[in-house]
DNA sequence: AGAGATTTGTGAAGAAAAGCACAAATCCCC
DNA sequence: GGGGATTTGTGCTTTTCTTCACAAATCTCT
């Protein structure tokens, strides 16, 4: 009978290389529960996410000693644990800029809505889509005017804001965002932010990714007829 | 008068941070030249894309020495010679599996189709889908039955894939791709795919950058009321 | 209860990335 | 043509991340 003991946390700031890690981690755990398992060893979580199974178990050190040795951890306690570090306890609300193709299908997209995340509020500057709806998860929502962003914003505290407008105007979303008090962004425009101290920003960029690839691609075919 | 001399061309490996950013400054070094700036100083184009200037040189430094001391550097040529280095001359065809809200956007989206990547693949699993035909940037594609996949990419030539389709069926799709001769995946299903080697994968993971974002956030939290 | 088989947690070593600081190269102006 | 002002390129240092390898903890079987 494996009585819990007290998990041992530790309050070491955790890598953010480890921190990057956490989310994919927590879906492979999610998966497994729903799959009914109850244990998981570092070796088969690490096959399933991708990483070295040493990788996986320094990391999770960082959060505490979760796991039991010679057999492995209990994939419930593992997930929950995770889950509260991530914060995904705790409902984020958020608020989406621009919606245009990607803005809606981001709108749209069910991961995003799910656990933890509520789409509060859609703006756009676009005087055809004001007003219209839209549907994200499990409510409707009103697409609102982009000039009532930073008072709208402030009003439905939200703190976290995904910008998918095009680029030239996104540094200004972004003042406009930051004034509203959001201190998280998500910035789907392809290009640099400034923010002042204290709020963050991570970048998705699509084009980049492919690009990226592209090179590596070059890089192969070098290689080939060398 | 500044004569161009023969460009040190590096040939060591350029290391995988410096990779993952070239594309940005890249798209900086565009912005510029289209604003008809011909030089540029290791200060400023960092300040416009978000890094330090001394990691913006030594950056570029693996690439060659392509700036002038006392001057910076010229904004036409080092643009070339980051699109060179990154294979942007070449043409790259991408092939788009799953047409869903993501799958749409993605294909409608200018920058992907833009210089040097031409979308030369829709498929889809949907009956309702197949057959109808989507605007990606210039040319209209007809949406090809997911079952046709192996022969049909094959056929295309495409090495770059992207899968938007959900995560249950992102692994089949991978190998359905890579049986094509794809040897480049974007991977926006939620899930690690796992692939030969001698296959890149990149993935895409909108629901992780938010769950990133909200860690951050959660600690901003618990500092202030600490 | 003890021997053998697992599997975690983690120090220590190694690799990669970032940051520092300054010599070398160029420009400008008198 | 020489002195002062810029700005690159890079060796060196520091930090962060990854990998290795093994002691410690637990389980199983007899």
């Amino acid at each position: 009978m494996p009585l819990r003991t007290a998990p041992s946390v530790k309050r070491g700031k955790i890598p953010e290389a480890t921190v990057a890690r956490l989310p994919i981690y927590y879906r492979a755990l999610t998966q497994l529960f729903e799959r009914g398992e109850t244990r998981v060893s570092s070796e088969e979580l690490a096959e399933l996410t991708g990483v070295t199974s040493a990788k996986l178990r320094k990391d999770l050190s960082h959060l505490g000693t979760y796991g039991t040795r010679g057999v492995g951890y209990e994939v419930e306690y593992l997930r929950f644990q995770i889950a509260r570090e991530m914060g995904l306890n705790n409902d984020w609300s958020v608020v989406i800029v621009g919606l245009g193709n990607l803005g809606r299908a981001l709108a749209r997209y069910g991961g995003f809505g799910s656990r933890g995340f509520q789409i509060v509020g859609l703006f756009d500057h676009d005087a055809k889509l004001i007003g219209s709806k839209l549907r994200t998860g499990k409510s409707e929502i009103e697409i609102m005017p982009a000039t009532d962003l930073a008072r709208a914003v402030k009003q439905l505290k939200a703190r976290l804001g995904v910008i998918a407008v095009p680029a030239e105007v996104a540094q200004k979303v972004c003042d406009d965002l930051v004034k509203a008090g959001v201190t998280s962004i998500l910035n789907f425009a392809p290009t640099h932010l400034s923010t002042p101290d204290g709020v963050d920003v991570r970048r998705v960029d699509l084009a980049s990714e492919l690009q990226i690839l592209a090179f590596h691609e070059q890089k192969k075919n070098e290689e080939k007829s060398a």
